[in-house]
DNA sequence: GTTTAAATCATCCAAATGGAGTATTGTTTT
DNA sequence: AAAACAATACTCCATTTGGATGATTTAAAC
């Protein structure tokens, strides 16, 4: 039997969860908080050997968030799993959670079933349980292309007044095209390519592809 | 119709792998590789309008493995999407693999309809397939707790296997210095600078210095 | 209406680059 | 001891690049 505490300010959301899990008998609801403080202090006055194994927990909440109890629970209480049960799936919630402490993030769209098997695989051999789109997330986070990773065209292009052409093929340059290729892709002839080139290497103040590609890459150009 | 690459060295697995998709009209095979090199060969014969949407890669495979060939050619064709199905889940070759742009990670013990649906998500929402084993070891890295979600500053340039002479050499490289700027600083010949370039550009599959910087800047190499 | 700027294309030339070899010298690894 | 690898260096060759210079056309700016 595993237990679970659901921790979420709207009654109505404790109920359906409260029903999704009824549908399977291997589930006993030993905790209903609705924000992170009342979680905390049901968890000081119910016994140790009652205490749940997994706490669903919502984010948006008043008085302590979610974020916040996950938190500080898993330092008081290691041997609990937090997995998030929300409807927010944006980059910041999921990066706060998971560094708070959350084992697992799913959303609520995902049907009782699901819910269900992931958690007791949880239960049965450790795995957190992560709907799909959310490890996506938290794939791009470790790839890094997200967030704080990203760099905006815009701004940097402008400062060197390139005209839209010299954009475009600095643009094909950066992708290690010669100007041949470039001059077929854009029906114009190498010659022009070139000359364009060596406009763009004047804007910028160098005399080398290596060199323009450096700026454009570390300026943001492209 | 979505087009699909198959890069697996065992025919055995090719042959299971297009089976599995032959089961949901949709899916095409257009190339099915024997290795890295092999695949990079064939994109480079295709037509453009015939590449593949989604490219299967294993990661064991001879001469060129699948971590070296979805970091190349993820630079080379940003616009493939590389989901990594192989039997492993070590997150040594998970944390490589994403980093070196997979957006999907599939377990070969997935069923062919979780395989297909999944595929067909990625086709259609963009959302990266990974299998919910592999997603928590993801999860974890986020959270630190993992050896090889530590020590992510040295593993950029160990992708490629470049020797340290050799990254010291694209260091240089992309500060836009020439062959003789090179040798002269390091006391050796032209010569000898232009054979590590030339070493360094098989190492990364390309033929040119802007697409050794290109893969250089986009993973982190420099 | 003239000026200015951008985009187009060309020719000539010197330098740099990419590629295929061959070869020597040290380390490692087996 | 042998094999593999890394770093060094060279030659020969075709291609690519960077630069200078001149020219035409079109569109926007004054």
């Amino acid at each position: 039997m595993i237990r679970v505490a659901i921790v979420d300010d709207k009654a109505t959301n404790r109920r359906i969860v409260s029903e999704k899990l009824a549908e399977n008998k291997c589930f006993q609801i030993v905790i209903a908080a609705v924000d992170g403080a009342d979680f905390l202090h049901q968890m000081t006055v119910i016994e140790p050997e009652n205490h749940p194994h997994i706490v669903l927990m919502d984010l948006e909440m008043p008085h302590v968030n979610g974020i916040t109890a996950i938190a500080t629970a898993s330092s008081l209480y290691p041997q609990l799993r937090f997995v998030v049960l929300t409807i927010f799936d944006d980059e910041e919630k999921i990066f706060n959670a998971i560094k708070a402490g959350a084992c697992g993030y799913l959303l609520k769209e995902e049907s009782s079933t699901v819910i269900a098997d992931m958690l007791i695989n949880l239960w049965e051999s450790g795995a957190g349980p992560i709907s799909p789109s959310i490890a996506y997330k938290i794939l791009q986070m470790v790839q890094g292309q997200t967030a704080s990773g990203l760099r905006k065209a815009e701004t940097g292009a402008d400062i060197f007044q390139l005209s839209a052409r010299e954009k475009e093929i600095l643009e094909w340059l950066s992708q290690g095209y010669e100007y041949k290729d470039i001059g077929s892709k854009l029906f114009i002839s190498p010659n022009t390519v070139k000359k364009h080139c060596i406009s763009i290497y004047q804007k910028l103040h160098v005399n080398s592809r290596a060199q323009a590609l450096r700026i454009a890459y570390t300026k943001g150009l492209i």
